[in-house]
DNA sequence: AACTTCAGTTGTACTATACAACTAGGTCGC
DNA sequence: GCGACCTAGTTGTATAGTACAACTGAAGTT
């Protein structure tokens, strides 16, 4: 094998542990919030304010499962819906007070722990490797995951 | 944020990003072996022979989980048990013929897809991001996913 | 007004998972 | 050598997350 192609086949391999690794304990280390909860959160608190269709074709997920998550997340106090005045179809989903500070509190702890990890990385290291990151995510598609 | 900051804020979301596409998409792309089948049959061929209780220990799975998932394998003719015969208790797990061949294929696909989303990064970019990932692999626990 | 399209919900089914209870085989202390 | 414990694996039950399909209600289109 090539060079390239040794690193492809690492890419692939630590890849693929991370993404088993976080499946199976993404659930566990946040009982609050599970890492859909919590990015559908995210999103919605970086861009205040978006449709379920929207966060569906974002994430790739079915309209009933974006339905149901963002039913628990309401029923949960941590969203809320306000009908489009415009478009009686639409809901726009806004963060609650309550919902924002359980994704504070979630968020802190999450970056406790990437904290932790990265701790002796130089800050070269770090720099580099989340532009790396950013790159391979930005390809759509492919890879162990699409979008 | 200082640029370590930043840096950690972005290797979290990009991870979890990853996390969440890799989840959604595992079972999709491989409909004949699902991430953790995969994984857990590459265990077998590299290793030449485990028993489920190895398994689940590696994988922080519980033993139920991967009696259920050994069970599968086995009536997809994928793997075979066979009884030690100094301990009765014990089944070590092998890949069949078929299982390799399964293996095989999907592992091909899997580099495929890995390759093309690759397919224009430099050697030294490559060689670089897998070592990234792999030292951050190896630090155990924690981060969004543990071992 | 009749179609068609769109946003979202609900019914149903499946997979992966955990935990707990159980079975069967081994080991150890005395 | 037998009872108390330990270990490997299975099975019952429950849950979360997901998809697909059928449906409801609201908006556009012609």
């Amino acid at each position: 094998m090539t060079p390239e192609e040794i690193a492809v086949e690492t890419i692939q391999r630590e890849m693929t542990v991370f993404a088993r690794r976080a499946r199976a304990s993404a659930g566990r280390m946040h009982p609050e919030l599970s890492l859909v909860s919590y990015t559908l959160l995210g999103h919605l608190e970086e861009s205040g304010g978006r449709r379920a269709t929207d966060l569906a074709a974002h994430y790739a997920l079915d309209k009933s499962t974006v339905s149901r998550q963002v039913a628990a997340l309401e029923r949960a106090g941590l969203i809320e819906r306000r009908l489009d005045p415009e478009d009686h179809r639409v809901q726009v989903l806004h963060l609650t007070e309550a919902g924002r500070e359980i994704l504070a509190q979630v968020t802190r702890s999450r970056r406790a722990a990437f904290r932790e990890r990265l701790a002796d990385w130089a800050e070269e290291d770090l720099v580099r490797f989340a532009a790396y990151l950013e790159r391979y995510n930005a390809g759509t598609s492919a890879g162990t995951g699409e979008d």
